[in-house]
DNA sequence: CTGGATCCCGTTGGATACTG
DNA sequence: CAGTATCCAACGGGATCCAG
């Protein structure tokens, strides 16, 4: 399963990294780049994202147990983030108690083939970083005592 | 270019989603989805990442440039985190004036690939997030004002 | 040129209480 | 149950100055 990268690839990346950052190829401020930073970049969008998964609709206190540490405001302020920019669907039923459900839309399910391709490299490299962290730790306390 | 997502590619998926949130297949308190999420999750990670690209050392300034709104503060610290999780190597030559030069590690190259693909799906959207965030708002205001 | 140290402010996000 | 509203602490991160 290790992925190699030849000098095509290299190249093709290359060459998208220069398009891309080019000021010329998004001129009206919008930097598509910049802007998947910011939705992936905040603390709970990725995981809830991945937690919503494939095909079934989930209720909001459902989604809240399983995203472990989460508060009841900021699963609600994400959802909010993630149904405006048209990555999930929200489903109001008008029962007494309330019933709300969430699923990924059919563009939400692309992305999350794209961050589980990013957790499997976490999980490929996972023993790799901890043992570069302690290594550099190790190192700078050295450095400290000296 | 478009990714269709199959039956098969989903229950992959799902099954992954569950054993990877089971608490007992990551008991050390480390959850490797967690931390990638944290790693990425932060302002500048991800945008270093990208503009390291492959195979060329740059230099400190290079890289102040090429990033867009960085501050020296942010760049220093973002590049010592990559450097700490064994994602960038660094090399400082003993000269006047200093000359300091940065370049993916190979696991650092691994995670380029991942990350790109995380682009090719912004720009792959673009238009559409925008525009669902344009409806988004133009109900929320018509809710707003009745 | 590279980057450490400090100061300081705005935003994020948690805790809590209240509502349909 | 599924939120909204408010308050407030913590942290990220910018500006600035200093040093090797």
């Amino acid at each position: 399963m290790e992925v190699t990268i030849n000098e095509t690839q290299a190249n093709t990346i290359q060459e998208k990294v220069k398009t891309f950052f080019d000021p010329n190829n998004h001129p009206a401020g919008f930097c598509p780049v910049k802007d998947v930073v910011d939705r992936i970049g905040d603390k709970w969008s990725l995981l809830a994202i991945l937690n919503l998964g494939y095909g079934e609709r989930l209720r909001f206190n459902q989604l809240k147990t399983q995203i472990e540490g989460i508060s009841q405001r900021m699963l609600t302020v994400t959802l909010r983030s993630l149904e405006r920019d048209g990555l999930v669907n929200r489903y109001v039923y008008a029962e007494v108690p309330p019933r709300v459900e969430y699923e990924l839309t059919p563009m939400g399910e692309k992305l999350l083939v794209k961050v589980w391709e990013l957790a499997d490299w976490a999980i490929e490299y996972k023993a790799q970083i901890l043992e570069s962290r302690a290594a550099y730790d190790k190192k700078a306390a050295k450095k400290t005592r000296s």
